[in-house]
DNA sequence: AGGTATGTTAATTG
DNA sequence: GCAATTAACATACC
């Protein structure tokens, strides 16, 4: 269920439970899971060494691990669990520590992707991925730069992970729906305000969606996500939840304020 | 059975 | 070169 919120609840939880402890062993359930990287060199690579520290950026954790970075994305349905005894009913890859504790990476689909990249500087170079919209040195004048240069609908563009890193369907979806802009506006007819407004408004719900989560409660009723169905009711303006396609991705709106 | 799912990439078309 | 479209990847659920 991973976008920037959720990644970043991953990477808490990865510094909180599996830094510090020695890898005793690393196995790989699933091959494909690691993408051109191999098995061999992938548990070489990491067995005997610890994990020092996480980073995020966008959908994207790194973990530390002295000579490489551990890298993972989690696709669709990727995820992490510590535990002692059982693993998950997915786990592709598991990292035994000597202290008993098992670190594991899931995902049904196998559309995530767990590999070693020299840093995340690197990482985030090479595939070109934009800014972190929650990084300190994030700023509008920034986001203005990037989104001058593109074309096409403004879903597209603020889910593209080349303009910024991080948002996804639901969050482009969301973004939008409490800026009252319609996920098909030309991202060129954009007003100087409306791109002030999905600025803040994006890094704010970012930041409250993970306050929100990890403090363990659901997304707020006025949010479009929980109402995210064909002929509900808006809870802003009372008009009809509608669908719609943007890049081969389900899209929401309300027909009646977001233009 | 068919449609859908919080993602990305490659190939194709305009 | 850019944007839009389509397919592909793999699995579960309703």
């Amino acid at each position: 269920m991973p976008e920037l919120p959720e990644v970043e609840l991953y990477s808490r939880y990865f510094a909180r439970h599996a830094l510090h402890q020695r890898i005793a062993r690393v196995r790989v359930l699933d091959e494909r899971i690691l993408g051109r990287e191999t098995k061999a060199k992938f548990a070489a690579a990491l067995r005997g060494r610890s994990f020092a520290r996480v980073r995020r950026h966008g959908k994207h954790l790194f973990a530390d691990a002295g000579e490489r970075w551990l890298h993972l994305h989690f696709g669709m349905t990727g995820d992490l669990a510590y535990y002692r005894d059982d693993p998950p009913r997915f786990a592709r890859v598991i990292f035994d520590f000597d202290t008993g504790a098992h670190l594991a990476f899931e995902d049904m689909r196998i559309f995530g992707i767990a590999d070693l990249t020299p840093d995340p500087e690197t990482y985030v170079a090479e595939h070109r991925l934009g800014p972190d919209p929650l990084a300190a040195d994030f700023g509008l004048r920034q986001f203005r730069e990037r989104i001058a240069r593109k074309r096409g609908v403004v879903k597209a563009v603020l889910m593209s992970q080349e303009v910024i890193a991080g948002v996804g369907n639901l969050y482009a979806d969301e973004t939008l729906y409490q800026t009252s802009i319609h996920p098909k506006r030309p991202v060129d007819t954009l007003d100087p305000s409306e791109v002030k407004a999905i600025f803040t408004t994006m890094r704010t719900l970012l930041r409250a969606v993970i306050a929100q989560k990890s403090a363990g409660r659901d997304y707020p009723h006025r949010y479009l996500i929980p109402n995210r169905d064909t002929g509900e009711r808006c809870p802003r303006c009372g008009g009809t939840i509608q669908r719609t396609t943007v890049q081969q991705r389900t899209t929401y709106f309300c027909a009646r304020h977001q233009k």
